[in-house]
RNA sequence: GCCUCGGUAGCUCAGUUGGAUAGAGCAACAGCCUUCUAAGCUGUGGGCCAUGGGUUCGAAUCCCGUCCGGGGUACCA
């Protein structure tokens, strides 16, 4: 049992013997013993001088004796301010490192037959465009919860609903049959997200001059919009696509084809997948049925120009449009749709939907409404909200050329992982493609940490001019303290050192130790936490806090050293059992350690 | 206007269910490579936790007001 546990129910028994008082175990007040008083845990005593009737200091005293009388771990106290703080004996600590050592998986829980399954959506892309670093966090943040949440227990089904139908992709395909020239990715050596983006960009450029043109004719504003051959041309091939036009399809298909080309290495570098992979195209006429169910039903309205609409003001919301007059469908009608289809295909539990807090509305619309429509699981949806990602000058904007291209930004994180690695000389001896898969390692986790250290759910700020660290609170910096524990531990392999960890009692532990083992010792509350929160930073500050302490403690104490044996194997045994926590930590979090950098 | 999220060091961010003197990194300055990897360690400076009240033994944390900023708010996705 944890000491935790054990000194919650004796300061129970003691308040009850005491002070004639009954509380509950859970509502003792334990908290890590601040760095500069002697101690290690500290019970919180301000809650009980109503029953004691004494100062805060006598109180303490009282309940220290009974501890340090009743629990054998607890070797000593000392009152400060009010505060109890006991001293656990280092008899504790070893046997606490011991029980971590020899438990596989530590943290971890298994899924079993009976575990809740959790459906998580997230990258969710539209295929006009590359992915952008928006896009980076939302499949770092996606990809790391379902870690999390796995190693909480729970099945998982990672999906994404690929936005492969509308007006984006027209605009593209308008701009190839007119601009294109017949090139392709193979043609050009262009990957196929950034072919078809590119044609994207040739659109938008030439609509707006047509725009302006019709303006210099005088038209408005609106009606240049409306009129521009351009746009016209591109609303002429979305409805030969609804019409299931052959050679519109044909040519939807091969674009389409080369933006997921495209997509999946941008997927394979940063490490992410999915299980089961939607295309709006198959979902969105679902969704109308949907929506014509629920006009039937009379759940929803139509109004005089033909378009469908939901009213929640009932529910303190606005009326929601679902269906065009022109009978098209929006984005709300094809997420209920999707939504139909999942829950057909999959006997969900938890459906986790890993969008941007700019969606923060339509989700709590979307379940209302699928409530509304009498799916029992409505109302259970979870939208897991996340911040946008800043540039120094605001919002990244894909018109305006602002955007952080997410290929770009990885290329450029592997060069300067390069750089700095042959700078300090490190890697001698790897070949170019075991070094070249280090550089990989450690920018993908200079990148990944920077972004998932940060909550979730607040904006972020990126600086491009600034390129992110490799120093300091940052993967590299965690990643390099795993190598150094690696080598460590190499060295004893080669030394021929058997570890076995004794507990003799007959040695100490210095303040460091016992605070290392006590941090180690958290990482199951924290992986739960993270879990409950849904956020991947609280994993990843506690690994960062964890390998500082180690860090310093690395500085000060010889861990090869041949001083005493049986400290030596505790300092062994301590740092494996870090990398081993540090390893799983950064797993969480989709990021791979490196055996040497 | 209404809804919603945020505001902590010059900058980027932490801060457990309310607990002791507010925590890191970056940037600046001063040290430390002959031991297990210096992508590191040690030290110095840097704070009205936006602001005004309230709740209580105790508030960056909870409640109310104000100011500033982001996002959303009926036919974009």
């Amino acid at each position: 049992m944890l000491i935790e546990q054990i000194i919650r129910e004796k300061i129970t028994q003691a308040v009850h013997e005491l002070y004639s008082q009954d509380i509950q175990p859970e509502t003792v007040q334990i908290q890590g013993t601040r760095k500069d008083v002697r101690g290690d845990l500290t019970v919180v005593v301000f809650p009980y001088l109503r029953f004691s009737r004494k100062s805060p200091e006598q109180t303490a005293v009282d309940l220290g004796n009974f501890l340090k009388e009743n629990v054998a771990e607890i070797s000593d106290f000392e009152v400060v301010k009010g505060f109890l703080n006991l001293v656990i004996s280092a008899r504790y600590w070893v046997n606490l490192l011991s029980g971590i050592h020899g438990t596989e998986a530590y943290g971890f829980t298994p899924a079993t037959e009976a575990s809740p399954l959790a459906m998580i959506e997230y990258s969710s892309p539209n295929t006009n465009k590359p992915l952008h670093l928006g896009h980076i966090r939302n499949n770092l943040l996606g990809f790391s919860l379902a870690e999390i949440l796995k190693a909480n227990g729970s099945k998982v089904v990672k999906t994404n609903i690929v936005n492969d139908r509308g007006i984006h992709i027209c605009k593209s395909m308008y701009a190839w049959l007119k601009w294109g020239e017949g090139k392709t990715p193979e043609t050009t050596g262009i990957k196929g997200d950034h072919l078809v983006g590119d044609f994207y960009v040739l659109f938008d450029k030439h609509y707006k001059q047509e725009i302006s043109e019709l303006q210099g004719k005088g038209y408005s504003k609106e009606e240049a919009e409306q009129q521009a051959p351009s746009i016209q041309a591109a609303r002429e091939l979305l409805r030969k696509w609804e019409a299931r036009d052959p050679e519109t399809i044909a040519l939807w298909s091969k674009m389409n084809q080369w933006v997921y080309e495209g997509f999946d290495v941008t997927y394979r570098e940063l490490g992410v997948g999915f299980d089961k992979i939607y295309y709006e195209s198959d979902t969105y006429l679902v969704g109308k049925e949907e929506v014509m169910r629920g006009l039937e039903k009379g759940i929803f309205i139509r109004k005089e120009d033909q378009s469908v609409w939901a009213d929640l003001s009932d529910e303190g919301l606005d009326q929601k449009i679902l269906l065009r007059s022109d009978g098209t469908s929006v984005y709300m009608t094809q997420d209920i749709g999707t939504a139909k289809l999942r829950f057909n295909d999959y006997p969900i539990d938890k459906m986790i939907y890993v969008v941007g807090n700019e969606q923060n509305y339509h989700f709590q619309v979307l379940s209302v409404l699928l409530d509304k429509l009498g799916f029992e699981w409505g109302r259970g949806l979870h939208h897991f909200s996340y911040g946008m990602v800043e540039l120094p000058n605001g919002k990244m904007k894909s018109r305006e050329g602002t955007v952080v291209d997410a290929d770009d930004l990885i290329a450029g994180m592997v060069e300067v992982a390069r750089k700095t690695s042959e700078e300090l000389g490190k890697l001698e001896g790897y070949s170019e493609e075991e070094a070249l898969d280090t550089y990989k390692t450690i920018a993908l986790g200079a990148l990944k940490y920077f972004i998932l250290k940060v909550d979730p759910k607040k904006n972020m700020l990126f600086n491009p001019e600034e390129s992110i660290d490799f120093n300091g609170n940052t993967g590299p910096f965690i990643q390099y303290t795993y190598a150094r524990i690696r080598s460590v531990l190499r060295k004893a392999e080669e030394r021929g050192i058997v570890t076995t960890l004794k507990n003799s009692g007959l040695f100490s532990l210095s303040v460091k130790e016992q605070d290392l083992v006590k941090t180690v010792s958290s990482f199951p509350v924290i992986v739960k936490e993270a879990g409950e929160a849904y956020s991947p930073a609280l994993i990843a500050n506690y690994v960062y806090n964890l390998v500082k302490e180690y860090n310093q403690f690395y500085h000060d104490h010889s861990i090869l050293a041949e001083t005493d044996e049986d400290i030596r194997n505790f300092r062994l045994v301590l740092s494996e059992t870090i990398s081993r926590i540090v390893k799983s930590g950064m797993g969480l979090l989709g990021i791979s350690v490196p055996e040497r950098m």
